[in-house]
DNA sequence: TTAACTGCAAATCCTTTGCACGTTG
DNA sequence: CAACGTGCAAAGGATTTGCAGTTAA
């Protein structure tokens, strides 16, 4: 199912903005914020505003389209991949990744079952340096 | 060594404030904010300021003194003890809790490995319904 | 004594909201 | 055409900052 029959689906209308906003966000895998979301699509809609990108995120969260993130620098990023999984952000060149590899399932587990929550999320972030940054460190 | 020799071998001076709100933060196991904290001391300190507060946890982060935890409730929330350890917020009744048995230093070690990062700090969040929530929901 | 700290008020930054106009279904 | 969406501007809320007066060392 595309984003446009999701977006019916739930009840939402389909509307330009939603599908280029959802383009920018699939298209790139650097976990864009809502400001970068919107400078990207200034140039193609001169009338795009942040409020539209802010509002469509939140339908897009609501309807399991995208996954927000905190990472620790006072504004949320998106995240299309909504399959739980861990993010690591340089504080050097601030870039944000996934990782895959790690058994958050198991992890959730381990959570439920030492806490007795029924845990509905998680967020699992990182921070330290990037490959790229140690090695421009150590020149 | 306690706060005062700590804060002062950091360069920093003591003052009722900074004791008090350390005070404050070490009584409970809330993960208050830094309004609670406020509305806590505001009895015993009329002229205590947010304001205070917040520069005062900007140093004992600094210091090692408290960790800083996003829960993602738009606020943050501070703890004193500053082991790494994973927390869980009720999306219910939005309590903060530790919770301890999860094998940190072993996801951080796979994180490094599978990643090539050099982590320097984690953010482990779960949220869900916690026990006391859950009971009152089978009612 | 003096460098640091407090606390008020104002500023800042991300995000949300109100509302008139435009668009989808 | 009725409900929903857009985009501007203004409001909101957590946090930070400037600064004059106060205090720790």
């Amino acid at each position: 199912m595309d984003i446009a029959q999701k977006l019916r689906s739930e009840g939402f209308k389909v509307t330009p903005q939603r599908i280029a906003i959802y383009n920018v966000l699939y298209g790139q895998n650097d976990h864009p914020t809502a400001e970068m979301i919107y400078q990207n699509l200034r140039k193609e809609y001169p009338t795009m505003s942040l409020a539209t990108v802010y509002k469509t995120m939140e339908i897009f969260e609501r309807i399991g389209l995208v996954k927000v993130l905190d990472m620790g620098d006072d504004c949320s990023r998106y995240d299309w991949d909504t399959h739980n999984h861990p993010h690591l952000r340089c504080t050097q060149c601030n870039r944000v990744e996934d990782l895959d590899g790690i058994d958050v399932e198991k992890i959730q587990a381990d959570v439920e079952r030492l806490s007795e929550y029924r845990v509905t999320g998680q967020q699992l972030a990182f921070e330290g340096i990037c490959p790229d940054c140690l090695r421009r460190e150590s020149h």
